[in-house]
DNA sequence: TGTATTAGCCTGTATATACAACTAATGTAA
DNA sequence: TTACATTAGTTGTATATACAGGCTAATACA
């Protein structure tokens, strides 16, 4: 693909990315210092220290002098946005979460469909309709297609135990992502699972997600607009910081 | 505030920005060299080039080998967040844009709006209201509130020319902001200045703004449902290169 | 005059070295 | 046992140096 070779740096860099990627570096795991770099590698300290200091920009690594260097423990928010898990945002409110999955299956998309997600009509895509619950009150309708390619078990998970949002970071971090939000007037069946009341409105995210740049999942998510709020913040990273205990 | 001193690249850094922020150094204007910054401040080089090489990643400037450094061209983006000036939004696709002022006033606020705005009841605040039109069609509901301190000279402008965002940005980068998004049924006077059917939803936007941890304006933006998108890209930044020529 | 070369500046990378600050673990003295 | 000092390992910063590669303008040459 690219003839020319990559920069030590940037190389140590996809080294320890893919590290973490293929599960060989878990969430809050070690990772070699600078000096452990250098006598692996043979790269210099500083070329080490730019390597890892840039990791820690990124997002990927957590590191305080005196320690070590950690992979971060991105479980809520992929660390490069912030779309979070709807499971762990309602239990960090304090409240119960709980799912009903009314559709589970694998389909040949429509034309319309298969535009959308990039794909010919003849790949299959795993199809996904279930309501999220707090404390008993459905909070989202998640109606969701992911390509078959991506992640072929998909169909067997138990998503009662772990959202699909959440299965597919666990199969590879999604790195890109696009979505759009509007506010539309619910049809009477998505009424109907949220138990709004008529003529209330609904926040519609469509989302889109990409890992090395090929589309993954395409989905809607139905929010009740009296129950629901899309917050966002943006400005200096707010890196969470490792505790000195 | 801060007893002990930044690291010097650090310094750099912030005075540099600070050259952009107050005007001194202009979009696409150069930026003093690396061996240049070594004269003038007596830091060796890979400091000057620590300093530059993340002012590059943090997408303040552009720089290319063989050429220079030069400050990044934000005209429509502000560098840290995406939020457009709806004048640009419409422009940008084609359309005419136009506006209506409703109200523009200096005020007391009250104590549920001094709370909100963090300051107290005996500070003043300007208060607009306008609607944003494309091509005749309202798009938007501005009601919108900025501390006096921040923009003295706010009550004397003439928002059929500048956007209040695009005055508010042009005073001081804004570096900090919080958005709120939610799906509402309007009020009836709120529905009839967007022009909007009975029942029709509405997405709303509430937002507060930040320059130098300090907040500057909160307001609250309203969009006919059926007539407009919040759209969000999540994921590896694009930065607009160096054109050659 | 036109063309090729060169010199000089720029960024990008890489190394070697040094010191500071922080932390955990260990050793030592009261 | 307790309190304190030491030590080793870590990151954070700063410097000096070097070479590569991109680009421009001055220069030399035909």
């Amino acid at each position: 693909m690219q003839d020319k070779q990559l920069p030590r740096y940037q190389q140590l860099k996809e080294l320890i990315i893919n590290k973490i990627s293929n599960g060989d570096l878990k969430p809050l795991e070690r990772v070699p210092s600078e000096n452990q770099l250098v006598k692996m590698t043979g790269v210099s300290r500083m070329t080490a220290n730019r390597a890892l200091r840039e990791l820690n920009n990124e997002g990927y690594l957590d590191r305080k002098a005196g320690i070590g260097s950690f992979v971060s423990d991105f479980k809520v928010n992929s660390h490069l946005f912030e779309i979070k898990s709807i499971a762990d945002e309602i239990t960090s409110r304090g409240s119960a979460y709980s799912s009903e999955i009314l559709e589970q299956s694998l389909i040949q998309p429509s034309n319309d469909l298969s535009r959308k997600m990039q794909i010919n009509t003849t790949s299959q895509i795993f199809h996904i309709q279930m309501v999220h619950f707090e404390d008993s009150i459905p909070i989202q309708f998640e109606d969701r297609y992911v390509k078959r390619d991506f992640a072929p078990d998909f169909i067997k998970q138990d998503f009662s135990e772990i959202t699909p949002s959440a299965y597919l970071s666990s199969i590879s971090p999604l790195n890109e992502a696009e979505q759009v939000v509007s506010a539309i007037t619910p049809s009477l069946s998505i009424s109907e699972l949220l138990k709004m009341k008529k003529d209330k409105p609904c926040l519609l995210i469509t989302r889109k997600t990409w890992v090395r740049k090929v589309l993954v999942t395409y989905g809607k998510f139905y929010h009740p607009g009296d129950r629901y709020e899309l917050l966002g913040n943006y400005g200096p990273i707010m890196r969470k910081k490792l505790s000195n205990k």
